[in-house]
DNA sequence: AGATAATTCAAACATTTGTTTGACACGTCA
DNA sequence: TGACGTGTCAAACAAATGTTTGAATTATCT
C-alpha cells in the first residue's frame, strides 16, 4: 500500500509529530489503558511499529505527549501573567477569563484539557510534571491577586482557601461537564457564554472575598 | 482448594453481593476497562466464571454496581432534604456540609465517589442513572435555597449559575484532589477540616450571592 | 433418600494488544 | 558504486483478558 508521490521528504520526518498529535487525541478519548497503539498509529498514518521505534514504548509516548502538549500550549497562550499595573479586581477578571479560555480551548488541540482531566482521577508521573510546570505557576499568580484583594500576606491561611473557591468555579465546567450537559442540555460554551461566565464568576468571587478581608491596620 | 468449614450457608448466597462490593472497589481503583474480572472474582473469593454466571457480562456487572451503590448510599444518608423551617442561610450551610460529608465519606464504601468521578471523564449509561436519581434531586433542593436567598423565582437565570458556584467549591476537592494534595501536601480531610471547609464555603458563598440579589419589590 | 435445579469450579477458547523481528526502501558519504 | 545509518513495513510473538464449557458440588423439594 504505497501512498501518492507528493510530500515525500516532508511527511517523512513528521512521523514523530503526527504520532504525538494522534496519541494526544486517542489518549484523551480513551484513556491511557484503553488507547491502543494500533489506533494511534493508524490515525497518524504510520506503521504499528512506529511507536516503539520513535518512543520506546507506549508509556514513554504518553509522557512525551504531555511535554508536547505543554510546549504547544505555551505557544498558544504565551502570557497570562504580569499585569501588576492593573487594579487587583481587573487582574482577577483577567485571570478567570484566561483560565476559562484555556479550559474551553476548542482549537487545534482540544485534547489538552481532557488529558489533564484523566490525570485527576488516575494520577501518573505526568501529573507531577503538570503541577510543577503549569498549575503551580498559575496558582502562585492567583495567590498574589487574592492576597492583594484580601489585604494580607501571600502566606496567610485564607489565601489558598479563597483561591480554591475561585478556581473551583472555573474548572467545574470542565470537570463536571458531563453532568452540566445533562442538567442543562441547552447550555453552550461559545465565546459569548464564556464571557458571561467569566463575568459571573468574577462578580461572585469579588463579593465572596469581602468577609475574608483583613481588618484595617 | 477448599475453604474452612464455618460460614457455609452464610457465604453461599452472598457471592453476588461480594462480587458487587469487590467490583465497586476494583472499578473505582482501575476504571472499567483496566479492571479485570479475574481480580474482581479473586477479591470476592469467587470463581472466574462467577461474574458471567451472576451478571451476564462485565458491563452488566458495572451497571449493577451503580444501582447497588445508590441503594447503599440511600441507607447511609437517608435525609438531606426538607428542613424548610430553618432560615435559608442555615439551610445552605447544612447543604454544603452534607455534600462534603458525602464526598469524603470514608466509610465502608469509599469507592462511590471515585466511581462517579470516573463517569465524569468517561460517561456511560451509568451517568444518566446517577444524574436522574442522585444529582438532580440534590440540585433542585439547592435551587430552592438559592432562589430564596436571591429573592427570586426558581426559574430565574441566576439560580443555576449561582448554584454551580456553590457546588463547584464542594466538588472541587474531590475532582482536583490529586492536584490539591500536590500543591498542599499537608492538607488533610478529617472531620475537623471538613467542618472548617464547610464554614469557609458557606461564608464565601453567602457573600458571593449578595450582588445577585433581586431588587426589592 | 432421590430427583431436580442452582451454583461453583478448573480448564480451555478466542480475541485483543504491546512489543519484537527481520526484510526492505531511501538518503548520505567515501 | 557500495557501505552504512535511518526509517518503514508486514508478520509474528507472547501475554492478558472476557467469555464459554462441561463436570463436580451443593441446595431444595418431594
Amino acid at each position: 500500500m504505497k501512498l501518492n508521490v507528493p510530500a515525500i521528504a516532508a511527511e517523512q520526518a513528521q512521523t514523530r509529530q503526527q504520532l504525538l498529535e494522534a496519541a494526544g487525541e486517542v489518549f484523551a478519548e480513551r484513556g491511557f489503558r484503553s488507547a491502543t497503539v494500533r489506533e494511534i498509529c493508524q490515525r497518524a498514518g504510520a506503521n504499528i511499529a512506529a511507536v516503539n521505534y520513535h518512543f520506546g514504548d507506549k508509556e514513554k509516548l504518553y509522557l512525551e505527549v504531555f511535554r508536547y502538549s505543554q510546549q504547544k500550549e505555551l505557544e498558544r497562550f504565551p502570557q497570562l501573567r504580569k499585569s501588576a499595573d492593573l487594579p487587583p479586581e481587573k487582574q482577577l477578571h483577567a485571570f478567570i477569563s484566561a483560565l476559562l479560555q484555556r479550559i474551553f480551548n476548542k482549537g487545534d488541540a482540544s485534547w489538552h484539557g481532557l488529558l489533564m482531566l484523566r490525570e485527576m482521577t488516575e494520577p501518573t508521573a505526568a501529573l507531577d510534571f503538570i503541577v510543577a510546570e503549569k498549575i503551580r505557576p498559575m496558582s502562585e499568580h492567583l495567590w498574589e491577586i487574592i492576597a492583594e484583594l484580601l489585604g494580607c500576606r501571600v502566606e496567610d491561611d485564607r489565601v489558598p482557601r479563597c483561591s480554591f473557591s475561585v478556581v473551583s468555579q472555573c474548572v467545574f465546567y470542565c470537570h463536571s461537564r458531563a453532568v452540566v450537559e445533562r442538567l442543562h442540555p441547552d447550555q453552550t460554551f461559545d465565546q459569548k457564554s464564556l464571557d458571561e461566565l467569566a463575568e459571573h464568576i468574577t462578580k461572585f468571587s469579588l463579593a465572596g472575598l469581602k468577609p475574608f478581608r483583613a481588618v484595617k491596620k
